[in-house]
DNA sequence: TTTAATTGCGCAATTG
DNA sequence: CCAATTGCGCAATTAA
């Protein structure tokens, strides 16, 4: 966390990072108008060894001046640039849905709650007209008139989870 | 577009980059592994003119150098690991927040679905009684007996959600 | 193997 | 002045 050292050098195939003169910088250089120079370090833990090869150390060193490495540089900055916008793009989308499935979800709860509501309208009126039929069709105990009258204005409402 | 060039160089107040030598490098550096290099260049564009006023210029040069350059370029990169990491935090929450919000939204959906379905039951219910109402109630035409053998078979299940 | 896409990182300019 | 953001380039790695 603190550590800063990361040590992640380059270093070339052998284990030695390459160190680049920056004597003569071409107009790519400008374009750039930064350029970054690998540092040397010893990256060869034990001292003996090999002693470093210069088989195709050559080519690493004119790597910087070579046009070819310009123009690969370019191709990734562009290729970066984009992979970034993309990215960006993503995330602004990803924010944008999640704002859509919030309104979403407040017009689905609405919903759910008109329809808690019918349904217990619905569900008392159906109480009311069971007692209704069972005072007409059961006189069952005493055998008064039929009174009726009759009228249960309690709501016994049949509320489901209030979610 | 397609231009690559950029042309956004540090360029020292006085109109001339700074070019910094790589000879000695403090673990700072190596700790980095690279080292930006701004590459000196002409931004005086008029040949004559002002002659670069070496006022402040010395600063400059010596910046790199300087303790309290690496001390704040350090302290940078710090910040900028730790902004970066909160970008990306961010971002994960965010699409978590969506996967959060469409499973809600598929239990509210399920919810008015099963709400919908009771309601159409209770409904039918409802009809079938009024029928049977305006049966007895209004004999009309020929004066068939009261046929009780009324059933309705649909189940009226006052089931709440699950969960 | 080559090339495009990603990713981590440092620098510098801005911004708050 | 300092920390946080942001755009940008480099290089290492990962995918195609």
């Amino acid at each position: 966390m603190s550590n800063p050292s990361q040590q992640k050098l380059p270093t070339d195939q052998n284990g030695v990072s390459v160190i680049q003169s920056q004597g003569h910088s071409s107009a790519a250089a400008l374009s750039a108008g930064l350029q970054q120079v690998p540092q040397l370090v010893p990256v060869n833990p034990s001292g003996g060894g090999k002693a470093t090869p210069l088989s195709k150390m050559k080519k690493a060193v004119a790597d910087k001046d070579s046009e070819e490495y310009r123009q690969r540089r370019e191709r990734n900055n562009l290729a970066v640039k984009k992979s970034r916008m993309r990215s960006k793009q993503k995330a602004q989308d990803t924010q944008q849905r999640v704002n859509e499935l919030k309104e979403e979800n407040e017009r689905l709860e609405a919903k759910i709650k008109l329809l808690s509501k019918e349904l217990s309208v619905l569900k008392d009126l159906f109480l009311e007209h069971a007692h209704n039929l069972a005072d007409t069709t059961q006189p069952v105990g005493a055998a008064s008139s039929t009174a009726t009258g009759n009228s249960s204005s309690t709501a016994t409402n049949g509320r489901s989870t209030g979610q």
